[in-house]
RNA sequence: GCGCCAAUAGCUCAGCAGGAUAGAGCAACUGCCUUCUAAGCAGUAGGUCAGGGGUUCGAAUCCCUUUUGGCGUGCCA
């Protein structure tokens, strides 16, 4: 709830507003003269914890030098009862603050009174938030692409939750249309061959080639016998699209649940088919948005799109450079196309069930479908350019000892989803997957087995270990994490100990970053972060053996830190073991 | 052709709504355990931030351009 560090950047800039004014109503500034800035943590401590920027921006407007105003501004302000012990002018016009003891001292007890909600805030106001991520093709097992997604999705879903937004993890089933009958027709295919000898039955070209199919085709025939050799095709496909499905759907489901992902909702595209697909073309139709040619209907993408590209002030110029095309939405042969399909799903989640916001985890190789999808949203009056987001991710190469392994359900070389998780441990592979989703990800599965001792997850989770060993031994002793109202911050004064409380306090600023840019990779890099200050704090601060009380507000610092670390594990999914 | 994403240490990557001397882990080298977990810490070495222009007090970060790689541009999903 207390985002320590936005607190203290904006008293500063307060004060900084209040000097400003003060100087203005002296004559010094010119009246009305207002400051703009930010304040920045520095990368280097010895330009104090906090850097203001506001002196050097507004040289142009005050007329003067950027050394002056700052010179001008510390002369009018008080630091008396403030977070900072001093402040000082730096470099160009740095205005530089240093932090007081009373500010770590509030941190500490914000952790302490406000326990797990320490990392909450509420400034997504409950908004509800649809996270739909993974929606893998239930034809095959799922790939290192789904492995990527599932993490970068599961992970900002719990981003978002901690960031105040009511959230929903889903997973879209593609149980229906063209590529069910593929899979049907591949699996009817196999099992025909398994009965009838290879040669006897032609397997189709645009079939899938994978193992799995033989292995359900092998099920099938295990049920049923040959009983099915005569019946009717669609008769046949019907019940092996049944019978592949009720095998596939199932395992994703258990593979997804090893990794450590549940969703609220697996929300079926067969459930669209009823009626609701054609309703929702019909209601693009009504609007004036569709036609007809060559037997097909067409969404009027191009027209839709261009027109909200001049409402953002394009010129034509640059609209006829977007190359914009049409979507057909109902085919000559009379289904609907998948992208019907799409825009009937996304208007179900904005209208149907009225989430304030839907956000989509796609792989980069659908990034053409994000602006048409957005513009039919539009066409509905749904606003789809502002609800619904989409993050795309680069794809994950998969790489064996230097050489790229093209990844494809034809040659068989593909590492699935299980797969990973039986070579490598889950805790690791959430941590490896969380990365920015715009990079992409080079996944050496050699590196990623050996990668024990050596990967970075296991020296945040040896942090943790640690400080629970520190707690189980000093209970031995006859301490006990003290009440934290009775503990004495004020003497936690050495350098490892200030940055340690100021790695606690970035917390819920690092939540509304990762919530804002849809970005949990965030929280990996923070939790290190904190790990490698407690891994300094442990080496020259020792707890044990130190005076009561200073034992005593070490063995506090060292609690809120275990709490802090297992809470943001949390959010990416890791495990905060208490033993290794 | 057009569009989107990427390029930072030998390797994997941070740093990106502009901020001070470009960071971390791995790999290499040197130290630190009779005291709370050495899966740790401290230090050394390692860079044309892909190349070139521009914007300004200041650019790895923003704009333009070139190069390289990935992806897209279906009556596929």
């Amino acid at each position: 709830m207390s985002n320590m560090i936005r607190l203290a950047k904006d008293s500063i800039d307060k004060m900084l507003q209040d000097a400003c004014a003060a100087a203005a109503a002296e004559g010094i500034f010119p009246e009305g003269a207002v400051l703009e800035g930010s304040v920045e943590i520095p990368k280097d401590a010895s330009n104090g914890d906090y850097a203001a920027n506001h002196a050097m921006t507004g040289a142009r407007t005050l007329h003067m030098a950027p050394r002056k105003i700052a010179e001008t501004l510390l002369a009018h302000m008080d630091l008396s009862g403030s977070w900072f012990s001093s402040v000082e002018i730096a470099g160009p016009g740095f205005i530089n603050f240093r932090l007081a003891d009373s500010w770590y001292a509030d941190v500490l007890r914000c952790i302490a009174s406000e326990g797990v909600d320490y990392c909450r805030s509420d400034e997504g106001k409950g908004k509800r938030i649809m996270v739909e991520f993974v929606s893998a093709n239930p034809t095959g097992p799922m790939h290192m692409g789904n492995a990527r997604g599932g993490v970068l999705g599961d992970s900002l879903a719990s981003v978002l939750d901690r960031a105040g937004y009511t959230v929903e993890r889903e997973f879209y089933v593609n149980d229906a249309g063209n590529q069910i009958e593929k899979f049907a027709a591949s699996i009817d295919a196999r099992y025909r061959q398994l009965i009838l000898g290879e040669d006897a039955v032609a397997f189709p070209e645009d079939g899938y080639h994978g193992e799995d199919i033989k292995d359900l085709a092998k099920g099938f025939y295990e049920l049923h016998g040959d009983s099915f050799l005569n019946r009717d095709e669609t008769e046949r496909h019907d019940a092996m699209a049944e019978y592949g499905l009720s095998v596939n759907i199932p395992k994703m489901r258990s593979d997804l649940g090893r990794y450590g992902i549940e969703y609220d909702t697996w929300f079926f595209e067969s459930a669209l088919h009823g009626g609701y697909i054609e309703d929702s073309v019909n209601e693009l139709t009504k609007r004036g948005y569709t036609y007809e040619k060559d037997g097909a209907l067409w969404l009027a993408t191009s027209r839709i799109l261009a027109e909200n590209a001049r409402k953002t002030g394009k010129s034509e110029k640059e609209i006829e450079k977007l190359d914009l095309k049409d979507d057909v939405l109902r085919r000559a042969n009379g289904f609907y196309t998948y992208f019907a399909a799409d825009i009937a799903y996304h208007r179900n989640k904005l209208d149907v069930r009225g989430f304030d916001k839907a956000i989509n985890i796609w792989g980069a190789d659908h990034h053409g479908h994000v602006a048409r999808l957005k513009g039919a949203l539009d066409a509905l009056g749904l606003d789809g350019e502002h609800r619904l987001d989409v993050v795309l991710m680069q794809l994950v190469k998969l790489v064996e000892n230097g050489v790229e392994v093209r990844m494809s359900k034809r040659t068989g070389k593909m590492i699935s989803l299980s797969n990973l998780l039986d070579d490598i441990p889950v805790d690791a592979a959430r941590y490896f997957f969380n990365s920015r989703p715009e990079s992409p990800v080079i996944f050496d599965l050699e590196l990623a087995k050996r990668e024990d001792s050596d990967n970075p997850v296991y020296y945040v989770q040896y942090a943790h270990a640690r400080i629970c060993s520190i707690i189980r031994n000093l209970k031995e002793d006859g301490f006990d994490v003290p009440e934290m109202g009775a503990v004495d911050f004020a003497l936690l004064a050495e350098p490892a100990e200030y940055e340690l409380i100021k790695q606690l306090a970035l917390l819920p600023e690092t939540i509304r970053l990762a919530a804002r840019d849809y970005d949990p990779s965030l929280i990996n890099k923070y939790v290190t972060d904190l790990a490698g200050a407690f891994h300094r704090f442990y080496n020259t601060c020792r707890i044990r053996g130190a005076a009561k009380d200073l034992l005593e507000a070490r063995l506090a610092l060292a609690d809120c830190v275990r709490r802090v670390i297992a809470s943001s594990l949390g959010i990416i999914g890791v495990s905060a073991p208490e033993k290794m």
